[in-house]
DNA sequence: TTCCAATGTTGATTCAGATCAAGGTGCAGT
DNA sequence: ACTGCACCTTGATCTGAATCAACATTGGAA
């Protein structure tokens, strides 16, 4: 399940290396991560963390995709965060963290123990201050998020959350009219976004049948007229329009 | 409306000057902030900062209690964070912020100019390392309360607010059946709660017909059977249970 | 003290989304 | 190619909370 590996990319060579917890090192504090970090692997499905879990190592997520989760007694779950490469888990002072830690595709962690990590933290005000930049990027999500979860209808939620992967996907690169990629499935979403699978699937539908969206395949689709899904989200006009 | 005073406390006296950004500053640290410090105070009601508005100060809240909320175009508002003595406000590298914060009770707070404490956190490792920790807590409760808000009914809600309530209030010492004070109107509390205002109060009331709270009048309440309550909010047996 | 506006409660009705239910689709394994 | 299963879609129905509406309470201003 989880893979240690010692081969691993150099820093300087690293892709998240100037947006990860490393952004603001230096050659010098570079070279010591160099020599305490491991990389390791999960597969699509596994679990990297469980809640209440002692608390091992700290990690950035240096290549795919990963929930963050909190479940209730009764089998209801809510996701409270997607990682990418460049975010963190784990945090310095805390030996455990209280929510589930999954691999929706497969994962590459660059991993610290985290004693010596907080030690480091201690040390090193680079580290510090990017943790904080990270921390605080993060807390403006979960602040947009708590905005779609306590008020956005059904149809505004699953706007928001296309628009937001159509827009994350044109960074990568490509033209307007793009192919997007669902990497989750319809359950993965509605836990998302606090729906059902059954609701998700029917706004998708809706979407389609309006226009807005066309799907190729089901873990695929195209924005037809993003005008108009910005229009559906409820967020005000403008919000950066993507050139 | 904002009233900058000079009359300021000294911090080696503050109230906060264990939990606030300053919480790890040694004496020559807090020399300088001491030196850069404006206290501002603002009434029930009262405005700190507009969305969008540029942000001139950030701030430590030393008295009172504030809000910070998004507000949708056509009207629709969910709170996204409460502010507590020793919160943060603003953060550096941001020219604003995309919520409102409002005062719902009497509110003083110790500003610092923000490109003068941009400079500081770059200087001052302490401050970028108490700033994190600020941030991480900020984000654990922005988490608990995503889950709350995507799939919580309303009765868990509201049982989850009282109980957090009540524990904060048995914080400030007291013995266990104590009287707890409501500072927001029922409006306020449903658009923290992701709710409307009649759904709030008729929770309330329900709550009270099944004997587990009761009100002294409308803004304060004592909690009668602290174990029914917590069963009512959907969380984990245990959650440290308050003696 | 009276009046008024803001705030809160309660009831009736509606509706968005959950739940229950019944197929469809596609792909991994044989 | 066939099978089985995980995943998805669509329809029917139900229900919790929103909405609409009326009235009660409170506290401050005149």
């Amino acid at each position: 399940m989880t893979t240690p590996l010692n081969a691993s990319i150099k820093c300087s060579d690293c892709p998240i290396r100037h947006r990860a917890v490393c952004a603001r090192c230096d050659g010098d504090e570079l070279d010591l991560l160099e020599s305490m970090k491991s990389y390791r692997s999960f597969k699509a499905g596994d679990v990297i963390l469980w809640r209440g879990e002692p608390l091992e190592y700290v990690a950035s997520m240096v290549k795919g995709v990963a929930t963050l989760s909190k479940t209730m007694e009764d089998g209801r779950t809510q996701m409270v965060g997607l990682l990418l490469p460049s975010d963190f888990i784990g945090r310095p002072g805390r030996t455990e963290i209280e929510f589930d830690v999954t691999a929706t595709v497969d994962v590459t962690l660059c991993c610290f123990d985290r004693l010596k990590f907080e030690k480091l933290v201690e040390d090193t005000p680079h580290i510090a201050q990017r943790l904080m930049e990270l921390a605080l990027d993060e807390l403006d999500a979960a602040r947009d998020w708590m905005l779609l979860l306590g008020r956005k209808t059904a149809r505004e939620k699953i706007a928001t959350f296309v628009e937001m992967l159509a827009r994350r996907s044109s960074h990568e690169g490509g033209a307007a009219p793009q192919s997007v990629e669902l990497h989750m499935t319809r359950d993965q979403i509605a836990n998302y976004l606090g729906l059902t699978l059954e609701t998700v699937s029917r706004q998708f539908s809706a979407l389609k049948k309006d226009g807005i969206i066309d799907f190729s395949d089901r873990h695929r689709f195209t924005v037809q007229d993003l005008a108009a899904l910005h229009n559906e989200t409820g967020d005000d006009a403008d919000g950066g329009v993507v050139i």
